[in-house]
DNA sequence: TTCATACTTCGATGCTAACCGAAGCATTTG
DNA sequence: CAAATGCTTCGGTTAGCATCGAAGTATGAA
């Protein structure tokens, strides 16, 4: 009778709000605790783990034991870009859960995707990397051309480290404050890692925002150029 | 305290089975009405009534009234590249609600997703526009050419009509099946209305299903062509 | 006007699941 | 070993909401 998949699952699982608090907390990327991922969903540990053993049975977060600590993560990036594109639904209908509040526009400029760069900075990049013909690109299929390739590795991103993974190399996630796409996949998670590497931008902590600092901004502006 | 938009709200929308069906068998693309909705989601009409009220207000559906009858539809285009998303992490992860069924395969070749084209078809019609050059695109930034536009006009497409509206002409759309791009906007639906309207493909009663004819295939075939 | 259809609103019920206290298990530290 | 920390499991309570019966409103037909 009923044909296809069945969005109500995840939907209910994205739909109690302690567990979507925690899925924003590990959009920013980093492993949390169930302790941790509790004071932010702001309950007690106990239904904390109730909700954790949810998400990871639904295939959402992955955890990873180490001592006695439980760090959970999201469990892919498909994870990362489906909530991206719900948090980009929600804002344009405006489904905020506080009005915007003065760390806005610092993520609005720049913040973490789960595992790249997003923001204002984040779609700039990707235009710019099309543009300069670093990455080709039609519809979704993103594909790294062979001047580009130079170039990242010139950067010191390790390429072959990269395509050994089964992981897509470059991939779109739809950017919830500009509504355009910037660049995920592993190169996407590759270059973050170098701009924090190198000292350009640095996380906020307890937020998904990255602030650049005065040489960031100038190396990033060098790197990216907006096409005239 | 917490940041960015809230997904939990469009997740509980989504969440509830009733609501999910109603909004799956809305993703045909056709109005329905409230009896109908509610013969779908197996439920009560005063039960859906309350669902239609709250996916109302939450902004996913909106309603014509035209007589005695009150016709339910997608509020718009986003919603409906929303639930495919949806619908892409669900397949993948083998949410299914019905274990695959007979009429699978029909789905994965040819179906209506909210008003356009998806599916293989819809996958191969985008990959055959851009080989072609009708379409250029970089990430989700999709544009007709103006040789594309010309073939577009000779196919009997009126474009200025397109391009007046607010909405996007060209849009992708991630499709659940082929875990690919298809495409979305005024132009992705002007096509599944041109090919419907030929008489070379139909719809399938109580489906999303797409079915075409021995020289919609021919058709469909010559003008995109896969690209060797 | 009267009846029928389409849908909404009200009220009551019943089930689910979120929640927390308390106890239990595992790991590390002293 | 014992104590402390991090987390899970169990049990019971509570609140929310999906559900439906019944009554109410609106439109169209006879």
């Amino acid at each position: 009778m009923k044909e296809g998949p069945d969005i109500a699952q995840i939907g209910a699982l994205i739909g109690d709000p302690a567990r979507a608090n925690m899925l924003t907390a590990l959009m920013g990327g980093n492993a949390l605790t169930a302790t941790e991922l509790a004071g932010t969903a702001g309950i007690t540990l106990q239904t904390a783990s109730s909700h954790l053993s949810k998400l990871e049975a639904g295939g959402l977060i992955c955890q990873r034991k180490q001592g006695r600590h439980r760090y959970f993560a999201l469990a892919d990036d498909d994870v990362g870009l489906l909530l991206e594109s719900l948090m980009g639904f929600a804002a344009h209908r405006g489904f905020t859960r506080h009005r915007t509040g003065p760390r806005d526009p610092a993520l609005r400029k720049a913040r973490v995707c789960y595992n790249h760069l997003a923001g204002d900075y984040g779609v700039r990049m990707l235009d710019s990397l099309v543009a300069e013909e670093v990455i080709a690109g039609a519809g979704d299929d993103l594909t790294l051309t062979q001047s580009g390739a130079e170039k990242m590795t010139a950067l010191g991103i390790d390429l072959s480290a990269l395509t050994r993974s089964r992981r897509p190399v470059c991939r779109t996630c739809l950017d919830w404050s500009e509504r355009r796409s910037h660049l995920s996949g592993s190169l996407g998670q590759a270059l973050l890692t170098l701009f924090l590497d190198k000292g350009w931008a640095r996380r906020e902590t307890d937020s998904r925002a990255v602030r650049f600092t005065g040489t960031g901004e100038k190396e990033f502006a060098k790197l990216f150029p907006l096409s005239a």
